[in-house]
DNA sequence: TTGTATGCGTTATCAC
DNA sequence: GTGATAACGCATACAA
């Protein structure tokens, strides 16, 4: 391995001579940059980022830490976060928590080990501890994505889940719908609160007052789609609309419509949330409410960056990007 | 930040007695051992894992670089990288290069500075060039998943591409299909290479001698897939079975002939490579050739870590895990 | 069983 | 513009 050391012995100049050429900082002649550049290319010459980081206290690196890789919406705000990232010289380690918050305490403490400069944190549950140790352990900020962490004082990048629930469902109380059952996340998450939270109240708002007697909690996968779906078909009579809280749960929703023999739209309506790429359903048919999932990366990214540079602490931010309601061909109007 | 300097005078002790508490390394009595945990654990002590690095020369960190994150062939050889790597304290950071060669590039280049222990790639090209440069650059050894590079001295841990399709083809064979269409993704990937040769001879050895004209050569995506089934089409008379060589191509091909109408299997029979999640096809009944890609990522990372351990420098190995013919519905027999 | 001395490769600080 | 010196936090080598 070849050192700093060698080059500068190469290029006839001190080692931090060739530290000031490499990351373009304080003054430097033309003429020894040069040398420089021409010995570190002949020794082929890597620097140590363990050694760098060590010594500067900075690692130019983000910690990514999310949910579900294999969901459409999560590799997308990676991507977001990537190209942030990138544009300003850091790079991004992504850790996948499965929703499990044991998996998830083993990546926060690796990466607090490692000296991320900054998280990214999806959380697997909506307790405020890990945000808490890793403020408390890290010294470096936090900026929580997709869901909201009561009692945390942390910045936060979501999307509308509250306004996009309520506009699909006005969308099917227009089409003249008037029970509408919602298949759930989980309770603990606050996606899953708000999106109900949002249908309720739309449809407390056109006088309908037993919404919240629909409503299934489960988990955000297709299988909880699918056995919630075949709950809310147990019910007599059963809603004439369902709202799928998700892009995976309307999925299993799909699924078990199809095994049953009711067809979307003529038997039963479906909203989604948050879309999916033309790969995943053969036929993209689904009215949905989406989110800016490349943008929350994108601007969650941005936002640690500056907490980074900045390390004065200003009050932490609550950025809601607006979802974007897209209407297809799974609604029907009734009666 | 707290250091292990600061937790050697708290349990009156050197800091060298504490890393060898920390990294149960060296002999320690009892009693320190608890005051020195004990100490740590007031303390709030976190390790720093760049010093450790620089010092030790080791990272405990496993690079993984593959080439499309959105397919769940990839998620699954993640998920056996992780756990064999956690099995052994190593820790995994994943990279995503969408195929795409300057981002490998990128990729490698950050990964090599931050000293990673060892290396498994999956090569966005086939040139030996990325895994030179890691070899000669980072003298850590590197594990080369999915793709055979040709003049490349490296370990290689693959699927077995060859006997998958020409199982695959004597299904069809068996069924009285005379003419197959292969729909293939780059001719400058080994996988398609193998996929296509190992269609072809199984033809061959049933004394279908035209063969090789009804191939198709294309990406591994969705889009790839619909394109070529449209080109296969054009021909007439078209062929009665198509082999579609990778799942993304297999749902590429089924939309463009859900599209023209043409029904599987009634009208057209399709096998593809490696299966899909029941999240993605509502229904599953495609036939199938199954590369064990979880088996993959594991042994991969196994064979990675042995190298790790051992440096002494065995001959490369090449380990090729069987794929599994899985029939279901979407082939019928000739008339 | 424990400690001393030293150095990993780099950059911060200050001096010239 | 450039350099000397020290230090980041830890583990290796050797000594006691």
């Amino acid at each position: 391995m070849t050192t700093i050391q060698d080059v500068a012995t190469r290029a006839g100049v001190a080692p931090i001579t060739v530290s000031r050429v490499l990351n373009r900082s304080g003054y430097v002649s033309e003429s020894t940059r040069q040398r420089v550049e021409a010995a570190a290319a002949e020794l082929d010459y890597v620097p140590n980022l363990l050694a760098r980081g060590l010594r500067s206290n900075r690692t130019n690196t983000l910690a990514l830490v999310l949910t579900d890789i294999t969901n459409p919406f999560w590799t997308t705000v990676a991507r977001g976060v990537e190209d942030a990232a990138r544009a300003r010289g850091f790079s991004v380690i992504l850790c996948n928590t499965d929703e499990n918050e044991a998996k998830q305490e083993q990546y926060v403490d690796v990466l607090i080990r490692k000296r991320m400069d900054g998280f990214l944190l999806a959380p697997a549950r909506s307790t405020p501890e890990p945000i808490r140790k890793i403020q408390k352990q890290a010294d470096a900020p936090v900026v929580v994505l997709d869901r909201r962490i009561a009692d945390a004082q942390v910045d936060l990048v979501c999307g509308d889940s509250y306004g996009g629930s309520y506009a699909l469902t006005q969308y099917l109380l227009q089409l003249g719908h008037r029970c509408i059952g919602i298949l759930s996340g989980p309770q603990a998450v606050s996606t899953s609160v708000e999106r109900v939270q949002g249908c309720i109240d739309a449809m407390q708002e056109a006088n309908i007052e037993n919404g919240a007697e629909f409503v299934q909690f489960g988990e955000y996968t297709v299988e909880g789609g699918y056995s919630m779906m075949q709950q809310m078909l147990a019910r007599q009579p059963h809603p004439t609309a369902i709202f799928a809280t998700n892009n995976f749960i309307a999925i299993g929703a799909l699924q078990h419509l199809r095994n049953v023999g009711l067809r979307v739209p003529q038997d039963i309506s479906l909203v989604g949330f948050d879309d999916l790429p033309l790969s995943w359903n053969t036929e993209p048919f689904l009215t949905v409410a989406v989110q800016p999932a490349y943008q929350i990366g994108q601007q969650g990214a941005d936002l640690l960056m500056d907490r980074i540079a900045n390390s004065a602490q200003a009050n932490p931010q609550e950025i809601v990007l607006p979802a974007e309601l897209i209407i297809r061909q799974s609604c029907q109007p009734i009666g």
